[in-house]
DNA sequence: CACCTAACGTAATCATTCT
DNA sequence: AGAATGATTACGTTAGGTG
């Protein structure tokens, strides 16, 4: 009981935290600091473009080594591929996948199935506990990283900025379900005492 | 300013690793 | 088997660049 209440104000107090050093950061002379919050926007050529759209059209779905290898082929990093796959998934319809003749009626592989093209995913990377506790430092200082810190603490961890990235939306989303799980149990405990009284 | 779209957010889910 | 947690997706929002 005490102890939600506690917990309650600790994340309070930390979002109250993160949230003056960004206002920090904002007030701080925005020109000749330069703390970026977003990765610069990337402009594909339009033969970088011409390739994507290709590789589009053969598979919306590339897996971790398609990825990389149009990264390579267009010079460019993998995250931006998946960045640009995703955001063309969304906008432009892409179920014209079966445009292909001899879809035939048997092909329902099941949409549970492997939608994804196979040639999996990225392989896990596993953090040791000294990288752990740097991520943790950081994110307790700020849940909200911009593409400055990602990269300082990428350099500084040795992994890629994107890994950072991903980490860093995985535990903001956990965090978030634990608090929702933890208000459901205390109106649980309230509904409970209520029907007891 | 309006439009396009890269960047980024959450939520849900898949997948791997560890206990 | 199940808990933890990294990776991927859908979908919506934010903001940078350009006509």
């Amino acid at each position: 009981m005490y102890l939600r209440k506690v917990e309650e104000v600790k994340t309070l107090e930390l979002s109250l935290r993160w949230l003056r050093t960004v206002l920090q950061t904002v007030s701080l002379s925005p020109e000749t600091v330069a703390t970026r919050c977003r990765r610069s926007q990337t402009s594909f050529t339009e033969v970088q473009l011409k390739i994507l759209v290709q590789a589009f059209s053969q598979n919306p779905y590339p897996g971790y080594t398609a990825k990389q290898r149009l990264a390579v082929e267009i010079n460019t990093e993998e995250s931006r591929i998946q960045i640009w796959f995703q955001n063309r998934r969304a906008r432009h319809g892409f179920l014209e996948r079966p445009k292909k003749n001899l879809d035939s009626s048997k092909d329902h592989a099941s949409p549970k199935e492997k939608i994804q093209d196979g040639r999996g995913r990225r392989c896990r990377t596993s953090y040791s506990s000294s990288q752990l506790q740097t991520l943790k430092n950081a994110f307790t200082e700020n849940p909200y990283p911009g593409i400055d810190s990602r990269e300082q603490l990428a350099e500084e961890i040795g992994v890629p900025e994107s890994r950072v990235q991903i980490w860093f939306q995985n535990r903001r989303s956990r965090l978030c379900i634990q608090r929702k799980r933890g208000l459901e149990e205390a109106s649980d405990q309230r509904q409970n005492q209520g029907q007891d009284l």
